[in-house]
DNA sequence: CTGTTAGCGCTTTCAT
DNA sequence: ATGAAAGCGCTAACAG
């Protein structure tokens, strides 16, 4: 393939005036300008990547951390970063911490990121101290999505909130014998969001007079297997509640399915909510609490070059609206068996 | 941070020392090696990528291409395709093709790949001339999974077979009125996995000599919401099928929550299979066709590294093994309503 | 507005 | 086994 040389020569001009003209700077005249575009036009010219990242410092390629990336989650909101960085002319060199065996994470790496990367989007994963100072000492901008990191840009949903409505949805129906799916496990008792969701739903009961035996607040691997498996004891139960309330969509479609394996109709015997609004929830009819997974994703991108091109850019805090979606597997408790229930904390 | 130079002058060799020794060539003492590598250790060198990419032609980067990405299948192969890459020390560059608006999709292009990548991993996507020309011309290996293009390496199942196990174990169960969901759109028109399966359910069922109405051979959009969608006439009709056959396991759940919601309860009433073997089946009771999706994207990857290293390496075409999975959502047909069944072609 | 000229940091002959 | 030196293809001062 041509390099900028056999444009420069093709055009009648230096190689300098080459860059400077397809890169669109100023200080070219248009008519320079014009036979430079041409020449490049004609000679198939695209400039090397390598060359150029090598030469400015710059690669336009930005790192997109993800602690596993086969989940709806993951893959939606990379792919509105994707098509926000694709219009800015900037590219996604994906970065998964998932490890070889279960439960083991990579850690963020200098080899990863240095001179391979103009900025870092880190998602949903909590960084240790060695990775933040690693990122800090690389002079890296950074956005996370849905969890906080020092004082480095984000976007993300307010998941108290988020809990609290699906919380009240089933409250005001009715309901008061509701379990929870979705405790905090060890491997995630650093990040936000399965904190925020399990603490919200806690409170809001207790903000309405209410609590929930400690049986019922289940810990989960946020699997939908996991989630049946785990909700089964607390179905076959003496007292069982007459909703659950999950930490996410894929949680709660796995409690619909162990209802229904139990002989429970939903929602005639149970009401099942989640968060997220997962791509399956629509079909399978669950009600939820929506999150719009690809614009934060897009959000995300954005802000990031942003900050790319301008260094002085404000970082951002960026809230994003969450939305109750009503949909088939919530309804009015049954009438009988008030004998069972629990309000204790 | 440090450049080669540094590590050189530390370790009292030259830049080329350095290079083959920190590379693991030969022709290095293990003295000085060892010199080299302390040397580099304390001084935290790594080598920058884009100088060495430049410098060697090769960038360690492999452009993975894929439709769209926010679907359990694509994510899922790219995550298998990451843990085999990085072994060998490449990264993935995530060229998605999905368009801005519906329906439309990106071109391949010269900029996308030029001295970008060391090679393409291309993801259950027909190509058109222009794309296969462009990768041809700038000479990069590539592996396909899920489509065969040109004689290409490729990674997949065999289609037919896995519908030809679908099909039979429903009629192995007694089903004659059998519905399918996935016929081919025009979107897809070019790509063999719908084609394959639709064929193959077909000819299976012709095998046992039944046939099936043509209103019960529905085209889809592939989504859970959309099968959902389109089978709730076929199913609310006069006379309705007993079993349906989806050409993927999302499709398959949107038929069983369309079912329940038709009155119909699932196996009891209308028995449903799917292809694929989806992270929430299994949690949902599907019985499909399992294919290991992750494992594709494995031997994709291992594929395509020994290209790399051995340019004269075999291209391959793996099709990997697919296994029924017998769930709760097949079952022998109603035994009544005999009357309505139908048989021809 | 345009050309000249140093690099960017590494790899890779070619000598020694 | 090691060093010297010529690039890889482009960008970014600095002149003019």
């Amino acid at each position: 393939m041509s390099t900028i040389n056999d444009v420069a020569r093709a055009a009648g001009v230096s190689v300098a005036t080459v860059s400077r003209a397809l890169r669109g700077l100023d200080r070219v005249s248009p008519q320079t300008r014009a036979r430079v575009v041409q020449a490049a036009t004609e000679l198939h010219y695209v400039a090397s990547p390598t060359a150029s990242s090598l030469a400015s410092g710059r690669t336009k390629v930005v790192a997109v951390v993800v602690p596993f990336l086969a989940r709806w989650f993951f893959a939606t909101v990379i792919s509105g970063i994707e098509k926000a960085l694709r219009r800015h002319d900037h590219h996604v060199l994906l970065i998964d911490l998932e490890g070889e065996s279960f439960g083991t994470r990579l850690h963020l790496s200098h080899s990863m990121l240095w001179k391979r990367v103009d900025g870092v989007i880190v998602l949903a994963t909590a960084l240790d101290e060695q990775e933040q100072a690693l990122i800090e000492r690389l002079g890296l901008p950074v956005v996370t999505i849905g969890h906080r990191i020092r004082d480095w840009s984000c976007v993300r949903i307010d998941d108290k909130e988020a809990m609290r409505i699906a919380v009240r949805h089933v409250l005001d129906l009715g309901h008061t014998d509701v379990a929870y799916v979705g405790g905090v496990p060890d491997a995630s008792a650093d990040l936000q969001t399965p904190q925020d969701r399990a603490r919200a739903f806690a409170d809001t009961l207790a903000e309405r007079g209410l609590g929930c035996p400690p049986e019922w607040v289940i810990e989960s691997d946020w699997t939908a297997v996991g989630a049946a498996r785990d909700i089964m004891a607390v179905l076959n139960g003496p007292s069982r509640p007459t909703a659950v309330v999950a930490a996410s969509d894929e949680m709660a479609l796995g409690v619909m399915a162990a209802a229904r394996r139990s002989g429970l109709a939903v929602p005639q015997d149970l009401s099942v909510i989640g968060v997220d609004d997962h791509v399956l929830s629509e079909a399978l009819g669950l009600t939820t609490v929506r999150q719009d997974v690809l614009c934060q994703g897009h959000r995300a991108g954005e802000a990031l070059m942003r900050q790319l091109v301008d260094e002085a850019a404000a970082t951002v805090d960026e809230v994003m609206p969450v939305q109750l979606v009503v949909r088939e597997s919530t309804a009015p408790p049954p009438k009988k068996r008030g004998g069972t229930r629990v309000t204790n904390t």
